[in-house]
DNA sequence: CGCTTGTTCTACCGTATGTAGAAACTTGTC
DNA sequence: GACAAGTTTCTACATACGGTAGAACAAGCG
């Protein structure tokens, strides 16, 4: 399973939440932004490029190599992304049906509703 | 999230599988048929025990420490598990709808069908 | 009390991740 | 064409986790 750390990780909510592609630098002026509630730490750029390559390899990520400074955007969107670990997660268990019962079981009303209405049943 | 390794993986495999208890030698014995497959490696017992004791403070495995060799038991079932790790990834994306939506063209038929019939409606 | 069996402590190795300097590459400019 | 500034890759180190197990310690039995 990709998982990945919190460094990795805060990288593809940044990708995620942002419509177009985005350079190490954005990355590193936005990671400054998202991490000031505890320390306005700024990263090194190339510590940006590692985790970024990284993500690129595990297949997160895809990047235009054309364009100079090189631009990083996710492959999938969060969603889809989430779904397919969630997806993950089941197929381990043999008694998948019996894992759904209770991950049913688990989530919240509007969310059983929003189900329903997606098997539309 | 309590990522399991390979070995810890197989532990809890076993331990689900078996209705009682289990102690570290039966571990032993029973992850040497279950990787016969493999190798017929046998592990010594301290590395089974360690492996318990890691996922007993990780909050999977609970032991008898009154009897001598101590018995070993799933905290949870299974699915109980794969139940809580599905919702953790779940809660992970902003837009849970909209995941639940991609998570449920995933699925297999026979399981949306399960769905329907546990969502009730 | 000593032997046997079981448990805990300590430790080492490999891999993953956070972190970044050093080195190599690109490109505009004089 | 060589240099400076910006960019990317290489290499490296620290920490943490997981697989693995020996050494040390504990506990019961004869």
């Amino acid at each position: 399973m990709a998982t990945l750390g919190e460094l990795e990780r805060t990288v593809m909510d940044l990708l995620w939440g942002t419509p177009g592609a985005l350079t190490a630098n954005d990355l590193r002026d936005l990671l400054a932004l998202a991490t000031e509630d505890a320390l306005g730490k700024e990263l090194a750029v190339t510590t940006v490029l590692t985790v970024l390559s990284r993500l690129e390899k595990k297949g997160l990520v895809e990047r235009e190599r054309e364009t100079r400074p090189h631009r990083y955007r996710a492959i999938t969107s969060r969603e889809e992304h989430t779904a397919e670990l969630m997806h993950e997660v089941l197929v381990t268990a043999p008694d998948r049906e019996a894992v759904l019962a209770r991950f049913i079981g688990s989530v919240s009303d509007s969310e059983a509703q929003a189900l329903r209405k997606l098997l539309g049943s």
